[in-house]
Order: structure tokens, then C-alpha cells, then sequence
DNA sequence: ACCATTTACGTGGGACGTAAACATT
DNA sequence: AATGTTTACGTCCCACGTAAATGGT
């Protein structure tokens, strides 16, 4: 049983004639006419009545030539299908990203794909590291996005250091900070701080750099992993701003937010990409990839100027 | 895209090990090394991430074998369909058979092809030899039985001659005629005639054998497709019933009615199948074919001597 | 004699098996 | 060393094309 000679064979009975079902399917007369040959005996009882004129289809091929018909459709389809997939362009990509990063990244990114794969079925973990590592181990997930000084080296993992996005504190216009000259770290502490959420990791180092003494944290009085938020909330507040350039590039260029002129050392996330080493990505999840990439490259191009 | 290579990279992914589905695909394991590859090459994408002690699919692969799994189970499923169709166990068998056929052969052959070929589907036209005729040259059925003297041979029609069937004339035990001697055609008329519809080719041969003047009909009273109605009706009264031996040797058997013995040349029916040249049975026509003559070998058999 | 299908014959590519190489534990 | 996959190489078969034969109008 053979796709070949299932072509071949309708193309007789669609033709109703070898010489054009030959050229029909690309083949020469003498060809075709044993292909059909061989599956009539294969199949054990005769698929045409071959007349001086005319070839017709007996019984049996008409029960045969249904059957073959919705198996070659089915082929059909799965070979369209494949295509989609081999290109990227339909499938399931499961994926996953760091709560830090799913403000200004992921919308982008996911933007970006609806419009470029829109066949692609997207499943999105926006979570801890922790817990996305175990998904990824688990094969729930094709690779996911994270800031590489949570995600500690392994031999199973390929840790691809996407980007390194700078950040730093934001306040409204008119906030009485700005009024101040020299402005030194732990004069910033009173506003109180509003920031995504902030691994524990992280959040060390950040106590660090505010000269904070052992024990006692910057004091993040709003957790929320939606920038939008944030801003609205930090743009009528006092309160001061701990984020990425990039995700806020758009609030500051509407003068909603300005980045807070303080004596810091920088501040700065490191994207990377985290998957299984001997894993292959699906071509959907390696498009998907690209176009993080792409949207990576265009945030660091919008990324505000430290002052 | 060929069946042998989705059976042999189903059978890797089922087994997860090229050694094992080598062998449950009977092959040897570097044929089906380069099969798989061969695929993976003509798929454009990776089917497999080879381990060192294992074989994973990949997130691709896992898409494709979904496609392939159901694509295979179609196939076997068209493969058992056609076994099916190859024995004559199924598909559709359209055929005919003359009204004076159809009550002493027509249910037996029935119910004997309900027995041996359950999952054929039969669709039987009861009806003249023209319509018949019709009928078979527009490929509506694939063959009708029929008395061969109703049948003008034609080059396009492949007539064979099945069996003589011998007839009588019957009446009830009892009846009055059984009562005199050396009973002559003449004296049956007064009584009247029940007999199954009989062509009017037939009707003039009849009339000859009962030395009618020209103009007279034989004076059938009853007509009736039904053997059953007939003998019911004949075992009642004092109408004579002309039949096949075949279908009255139930009746005569249970004393229901006995043959008039009249001096009368032979009757008889030749039985034909009659058939399109040039077009072949489907196989299950030809088992119901061979069915049909078992039935009137069977019937030649039970058939009742001439007295 | 023409039209269409089938047979005859020679050729090339592909699928196979055996054996060896390679990679990892 | 043991296990498992890939590469190398030689063989055979099958599908193909060209050309000739067959068969029916």
C-alpha cells in the first residue's frame, strides 16, 4: 500500500483515461499503466474495466477510490499542516517568564507574535524562577525567560544571556526629592519604594546599594507585577519607582514619570534565556525566540540615558 | 512521504530505543537509523533528540506523530475495509430478478446471503425484464436473474444459463378434477387460473399448450407475486395454480395441494443471469452469484418428479 | 490504419544488511 | 567494556522511460 500508486490510480479514475492520468501525474503511459497494475493485484480484485475507449470504473474501485480519496485528503492536510509547523507557523509553544520582566517584554513579545505567527497557539508561565525551572525540567515548557543571577548553572540547562536592561528610581514631576541637590541614597528610603516583584536574591543585593545595615530591607511598600499600575499609582504619589528604563520609557516620555537624579551605583537586570541542553525547540518556539529577541533589541534601543 | 517510514518512526517513538522498534518493524537497526533520518530531512525538522541511553521526541516530532498516528490507524482500518470487499464480505451488491423468480429463489438466496456475507448490503429489484434491462445497462445493479426466454441477446449483455425449472399445475386436495380420468387441458379452464405475474412472451406459449384459439387469454384470475398468498388462496377453493415444482414442494409436502395430473406438454422457466460484457462482478456479487446457484441447485433437487 | 493499453528490456536510485566507527557511561 | 547510534560500502529490487507489441474499431 503505497501513496504513490493511490495518487496514480485516481488520477485514472478521475481521468478516465491512462495517457492524460500519466501526464497528469507526471509519469510516462507505461509507467502508470503497471502502477495501477501492481495495486490491482495487490488489492486482489480489478479497479478498472478497460474498454477499447474508454477506462470505467468497476464496483469494487468505486468502494476502493472513496477510501483512497479521504486517505489522500487526510495527507493532504497533514503535509499542510507540517508545513505550518516546520515554519513555525502553527503548533503549541509553552513558555515562560520572570514576573520582572512580563511588563515590558511579554506584551511586546506577545504582540509581535499574534501578528506574525498567528497560527501559533501560546501558553504563557508568568512565575519565579523556582518554579519555572521545575516546569522546564518537567518538559511543561520550552524555555523561558529570567533574570540569569536567579538561575544557577547546570550541566542539563543552556543559559543564553539574552540582554542586560538598565534601570533605575522614578518619581512624579514635582516630587519634593527633586527639589534636593546631591540626592544620596538613603535619603530615598522615607518616600517608601514601589517596584515589581523583587526576588529575594535580588533584593540583597538592592539592600547593598542603599547602604542598608544587615536585616533591615528597602521598604517596598507596593509589590505589583503590573508596570501600568505602577505608574499610575507612583505618577499621583509620592512614592518612588524601581524599575527598568525600558518599561517606563513610554511613561517618561509623556512626563509622567522622571528618573530620580540619585548617587547610585547602577542598577541593571541580566535576560537570559533558559532551556534543556539536548532538547530540540519546536520551529514555533525557536520564531517565538526571534522575535523576543527582536523585541529585546528595540528596548535597549528606546533605553533612557542614565543620567 | 511514505507509510514504511511513519510505521518505522512511530514504532522508535513507542519504544523510545532504535534497537527494540528495529525489531518490532523487522529491519535492522541502521536501516531504520537512516529511515528516521531520511524523514526528519524531508520533514524539515527534527523528530528525535538522541540521547546517549535514550530516544525523547521532541515537541515538533510529538505534533507530527499525532498527524501520523491517525493517518496509520486510517490506513489499517481501509486495509481491513478492503480485505472486507476483496472476499465479498462487504460493500454493496445492487442485482434483480424476475417476479416468477422471486418466490421460490429469491428468499432462500436472501437469507443465505444474510448468513454468509452479513456485512454485504443487498439491494434487490423485483421487477419485468425490461425494466431490468434498463436498469443493468445504466450500471444500476450489477447483474438481475431472469427467465432466458424473456432476454433478446445483445453484444453487450453476457447471458448464462443457469437451470431448467420444471412446473405444473396444482390444485387442493379434494378438488373435483382429481376425480376424473385422462383430465385434458380444456376442462382446467372452467376452474380458473391463480399464477405469479407471468410475461405475455410466456402467456402466448401458454396459450398454445392449452390449444387455445387465437385471441384467448389462459383465463388467470389470480395474479399474484406471492407464493405464499397463492397457495393460501388455491388450498381454499377450486383454482388451479400454475408453478415451479420449487415453489410448491413445501406446500405439496404438508398435503396443502397436490399436481393435477393433466396431459400437458413440459412447463418450464430457464433461468439466466444476465449481466453486463466488458464489466466486472464486484467480489461480493460474485459470491451472492455463487450463493444464488447453490439455492437452485438445491431447489433442482427438492424438485418434484412429473408425473 | 488508428487509438489506447500492455509487454519487453535496459537503467538508475533507493532501501536494505553487514561491518565498522563513534559516543557516552 | 557495554550499550546504543551513526557512517561506510556493497547488493538487490523496484519504479521508471523507451520502444515494440497487442487488441479492438
Amino acid at each position: 500500500m503505497d501513496f504513490k500508486r493511490l495518487r496514480y490510480a485516481l488520477a485514472v479514475a478521475d481521468e478516465g483515461n491512462f495517457v492524460r492520468a500519466a501526464e497528469r501525474v507526471s509519469i510516462s503511459q507505461p509507467a502508470l499503466s503497471r502502477a495501477v497494475q501492481a495495486l490491482e493485484e495487490e488489492l486482489g480484485f480489478l479497479l478498472f474495466d478497460r474498454g477499447n475507449r474508454n477506462v470505467a470504473v468497476t464496483v469494487a474501485g468505486a468502494a476502493f477510490f472513496n477510501h483512497a480519496r479521504r486517505l489522500l485528503f487526510d495527507v493532504r492536510n497533514m503535509e499542510h499542516d507540517l508545513d505550518m509547523l516546520r515554519n513555525g507557523d502553527s503548533g503549541r509553544v509553552a513558555f515562560g517568564i520572570g514576573p520582572l520582566h512580563s511588563g515590558a517584554l511579554l506584551p511586546r513579545m506577545l504582540r509581535q507574535v499574534r501578528a506574525e505567527q498567528p497560527g501559533i497557539i501560546m501558553s504563557v508561565s508568568i512565575n519565579n524562577s523556582n518554579y519555572l525551572l521545575d516546569h522546564l525540567r518537567a518538559e511543561d515548557m520550552e524555555f523561558f525567560m529570567s533574570d540569569v543571577r536567579l538561575i544557577e548553572a547546570a550541566e542539563d540547562l543552556i543559559i543564553t544571556h539574552e540582554c542586560r536592561q538598565y534601570g533605575g528610581i522614578y518619581c512624579r514631576p514635582g516630587h519634593p526629592l527633586l527639589a534636593r541637590p546631591d540626592i544620596t541614597p538613603p535619603e530615598l528610603l522615607p518616600y517608601g519604594m514601589a517596584a515589581p516583584t523583587i526576588p529575594d536574591v535580588l533584593m540583597v543585593q538592592m539592600n547593598k546599594l542603599f547602604r542598608l545595615p544587615p536585616g533591615r530591607d528597602l521598604p517596598v511598600v507596593l509589590s505589583c507585577d503590573s508596570v501600568h499600575t505602577l505608574v499610575d499609582v507612583v505618577a499621583e504619589c509620592d512614592l518612588l519607582l524601581i524599575s527598568s528604563h525600558a518599561a517606563l520609557a513610554e511613561a517618561a516620555e509623556l512626563g509622567r514619570l522622571v528618573q530620580v537624579p540619585v548617587a547610585l551605583p547602577p542598577l541593571w537586570a541580566d535576560i537570559a534565556t533558559i532551556r534543556l541542553r539536548g532538547r530540540t525547540l519546536s520551529p514555533g518556539a525557536q520564531r517565538v525566540l526571534q522575535t523576543a529577541r527582536a523585541v529585546l533589541s528595540q528596548l535597549a534601543g528606546t533605553e533612557m540615558p542614565r543620567q
